[in-house]
DNA sequence: TACCGTACGA
DNA sequence: CTCGCTCGTACGGTAT
């Protein structure tokens, strides 16, 4: 546009990063990736941004390791120290950085940073552009002009040093031009340019003042004060010509970027918060959040209703508004409903008065598409409707989809999918203590907008979903489930209080015991459960052997201690309290917390769209990890009690699911041996690797042969086995090879499946579940070992979540259909758990291990075991 | 309030 | 020679 002033910003990106990562310390994120440069330079850019406001912007980057300079002298930047892993593992991350902000970055081949910025800055000049070039290196300074200004880095990565001709002037007295031939009087040690040996900075700007150029002090070296300096500069005339040469910054390397290519672009967020929460970088995933909400958001139209004379929609997108995430409890604000380009608010009271809205919420040919099927199923519940007819759900679709994408808040989920009209719920009602509802007019629209979102993007959803053969996975499992998971919700499971709380009473006296116990020994009293004081006790006080450290200090992990028990009596106390404090804070408080207290209830969320791997997760309370293996903390199960007099509880459970998956996608003839023939597959395992007859295999062959197989279903690795087995790494390696051996077509797939994943970037569950694995191809040995071992393990986690999902879907079809009073409850990943009448034990032992077996029809069978009896724990 | 270390489950 | 086996949730302590 002409008239209006055009900013040019071209950045040196291999210097900054360098700074950056010298002048930070060595942050590591979660993932023990190196973030320090991808840090620094994302702050620069921010600092940047913010200043200078460019209309266009470019980061150039050297190419390669040699460059047209090398021609001219062999050693140019030659002793240089070679660029430490650390910083260039992180060079990608810096790249991707750049993509999320739709900031072009530039190399070329033969050519430095340097040059890249001496040409595109000197065309930008012609071109009417005001330039500033960011870079630590000193060299720059040569291009500074009227319209180019050159920030070199002082100290840090935000200080800088701006170089504009006046400012050389008054630190020099020399133009810009003049710094080539400096550099070419007096080298530059960082770049291994020789210069006249003897002549320093002070020198050369002298001679220059005098002289004007380096050709003129060489041409005129009679004129030349000092006997000395003369001579030394007729011995070198050619090493400073040279020296000058490769200081020179080229103006016409053949860049085949376009200025106007370079204008800035507004950053794509989505991708800079999933990048930001890869690195970690809580602090700037905040400023993201203040950015996005300055998009300026266009009303919707919408009206409110509150009775319903016309007739309902035969379809319609609808939305239930809830103060809470937990939908059990919380306060239902609203409902909207989008339909005929339409959209319309009613109030919960409303609602519930409403005889028509009701029949249309519970007529399951009226479809309804939703944000979360289960939430609002839960909330149409409780206010007295059963919601039927859900044809369709952004949340779930959108985890099928792709679950890595945090599955957060209605706003980000329906901007991934290109409505961007939609504000956080955090904008809308503040956050905090500050936290609270908006004026009518506010929630009304806010509601409204979801329900309009739905409709404008369910389309492109459906057409992801085909295009991935995923619609039958989304439709006949995700969604079915839906219903299944919220009828098992909202029945809850009933707790005996007294029990819980007598077994607190309990609990309470032996972990007092404890405490005086470890007071007596340590000889004084400090906090157990602080780890730094427990540190300092064992490891300063008792002086016992530090055997692991942790980022903040010693380490007092369960494995630690269990090594250090011979070494101390205090150890075992320790363990002890441990282990009893974590019954009663997480299980005997923790659950007592969380029971309803007119039934007696727990009613946990199940999270359907969280895990990377297809499993359900669990919370408030989490009952996928009660206690089982201590016998202690297993009593915490007999609390867990059926809700009707004279019923009992009945648990399920698939019997080596995943090792049977293993089997079945591997098509290994010896592992699926051992299925078909019934027997205990570890110890068909220990046969197979030790090599001996079944009598013959010990309790630590088999002991052994377990954890190989665990390692397996996990993406093995040989230091992670060791870890398990507490033997060398050696000779976990060993095993695994001897296991492979065995198993050759095991190992068939363990290869395949990476290559896969190489390829497609994603891998797949029996049911087209798919998970996508773009760190496959890092070049970073941790992210892609990670990464190896996610192709390995998905597919089989995965495919065991897909079957249980559908025995679930099945077993509630079945109790349905054979008019049963059994509910079933819970699930924890491989097993059911339901209540029934005592008289329906006897159908239950032959329908439930019949539709578990029969969800999928694998190369092996699938087995499952069950019992039952009066409490959780008595069905073992 | 957010993170860390620890510990529970499959 | 890196540095480490899958997927989760919840707690108390501690630093901010």
């Amino acid at each position: 546009m002409a008239g209006l002033s055009k900013k040019l910003v071209l950045i040196d990106g291999n210097s900054i990063a360098y700074r950056a990562f010298f002048a930070l310390p060595l942050l590591n994120n979660d993932k023990g990736i190196h973030t320090n440069a991808i840090y620094g330079f994302t702050t620069m850019l921010m600092k940047l941004l913010e200043e200078e406001q460019p209309t266009h912007l470019m980061v150039a980057f050297d190419a390669g390791k040699t460059t047209f300079r090398h021609k001219t002298f062999e050693d140019y930047k030659g002793g240089r120290q070679k660029t430490p892993p650390e910083l260039s593992e992180q060079f990608p991350f810096i790249r991707d950085l750049l993509n999320a902000h739709n900031i072009k970055y530039y190399e070329l081949d033969q050519y430095e940073a340097d040059d890249i910025i001496g040409t595109l800055s000197t065309q930008a000049e012609k071109d009417g552009f005001d330039t500033v070039i960011i870079s630590g290196d000193k060299d720059l300074t040569q291009l500074s002009s009227e319209r180019i200004r050159v920030d070199i880095t002082k100290k840090g990565i935000t200080d800088l040093e701006q170089y504009t001709p006046a400012h050389i002037n008054e630190k020099y007295g020399l133009t810009p031009d003049q710094i080539i031939d400096m550099k070419g009087l007096m080298g530059d040690a960082s770049d291994n340019i020789p210069g006249v040996p003897g002549v320093g900075e002070k020198t050369a700007i002298k001679l220059l003042k005098q002289f004007g150029t380096l050709e003129n002090v060489l041409d005129s070296i009679d004129e030349v004060s000092g006997k000395k300096l003369k001579e030394k500069l007729e011995e070198n005339k050619q090493l400073a010509e040279m020296s000058k040469k490769l200081a020179t910054i080229t103006r016409t390397a053949p860049v085949e970027v376009k200025l106007s290519e370079l204008e800035k672009q507004e950053a794509n967020y989505d991708q800079l918060t999933k990048l930001y929460k890869e690195l970690g970088f809580n602090s700037l995933l905040d400023k993201l959040d203040g950015e996005e909400e300055e998009i300026e958001l266009k009303d919707i139209k919408w009206e409110e209703v509150t009775d319903f004379t016309d007739e309902l929609p035969s379809h319609a997108e609808l939305y239930v508004e809830l103060y809470d995430v937990n939908y059990h409890t919380a306060d239902i604000l609203g409902i909207a409903f989008h339909a005929d380009q339409k959209t319309y608010f009613i109030s919960p009271e409303h609602a519930a008065e409403s005889e028509a809205f009701k029949k249309w919420i519970e007529d399951d040919s009226k479809t309804k598409s939703v944000y979360d099927a289960k939430e609002s199923i839960v909330a149409f519940d409780r206010l007295g409707m059963k919601l039927q007819g859900i044809d369709f759900d952004l949340l779930i679709a959108s985890y099928v989809i792709d679950a890595s994408e945090a599955a957060d808040d209605f706003s980000s989920i329906a901007k991934r999918h290109g409505a961007d009209a939609v504000p956080t719920d955090e904008s809308v009602y503040g956050k905090g203590a500050k936290k609270k509802v908006p004026e009518k007019n506010e929630l009304m629209q806010h509601t409204a907008r979801k329900a309009a979102a739905i409709h404008a993007i369910k389309e492109t959803c459906i057409t992801s979903l085909e295009k991935n053969e995923q619609l039958e996975l989304f439709e006949k499992l995700e969604l079915p489930l839906a219903t299944v998971l919220a009828e098992m919700e909202r029945k809850g499971v009933q707790v005996d209080i007294d029990r819980l709380k007598d077994m607190g009473v309990e609990l309470k006296k032996k972990l007092e015991e404890i405490q005086s116990d470890i007071y007596r020994i340590a000889g004084e009293e400090f906090n157990i459960n602080s780890p730094k004081q427990l540190g300092v006790i064992l490891f300063e006080n008792l002086k016992l052997p530090v055997l692991k450290k942790t980022k903040t200090g010693y380490s007092t992990s369960a494995d630690v201690l269990e090594k250090l028990k011979p070494e101390h009596e205090i150890i075992d106390h320790i363990l002890h309290y441990r282990q009893l404090g974590k019954l009663q804070s997480t299980y005997i408080e923790g659950l007592l917390k969380v029971i309803h207290d007119d039934t007696n209830k727990i009613h946990t969320r199940y999270n359907q769209v969280l895990t990377q791997t297809g499993r359900l997760s669990s919370t408030d309370p989490n009952l996928q990890n009660i206690p089982i293996r201590l016998e202690e903390g297993r009593k915490i199960r007999q609390a867990f009690v059926p809700s009707e007099k004279d019923w009992v509880m009945f648990a399920a459970d698939y019997s080596q699911i995943e090792l049977r998956v293993l089997a079945h996608i591997s098509d290994d003839e010896g592992l699926k041996e051992a299925f078909h023939q019934g027997m205990d597959v570890h110890t068909k395992t220990a046969m197979d690797v030790f090599g001996v007859s079944k009598e013959d295999v010990t309790s630590g062959m088999r002991r052994h042969a377990k954890a190989v197989n665990f390692g397996i279903v996990y993406g093995i690795s040989d230091y992670g086995l060791s870890q398990s087995l507490d033997i060398t790494r050696k000779e976990a390696a060993e095993f695994i090879k001897k296991y492979l051996d065995s198993y050759p077509k095991v190992k068939e797939y363990m290869d395949d499946i990476i290559h896969e994943a190489k390829q497609k970037g994603y891998v797949e569950t029996l049911l087209h579940r798919r998970r996508y694995i773009p760190e496959i191809t890092s070049r970073n040995f941790n992210l892609r070992g990670f990464a190896e071992r996610t192709a390995m393990n998905t597919p089989i986690q995965g495919t065991a979540a897909d079957i249980i999902k559908k025995a679930m879907i099945e077993m509630a079809d079945r109790l349905k259909a054979e008019s049963l009073q059994t509910r079933m409850l819970l699930q924890v990943h491989d097993e059911l758990i339901f209540e029934c009448p005592k008289d329906e034990i006897e159908k239950l032992e032959k329908i439930v291990p019949e539709v578990m077996e029969s969800a999928v029809e694998l190369s092996v069978p699938l087995k499952v075991d069950y019992s039952y009896g009066n409490t959780w724990y008595d069905a073992k």
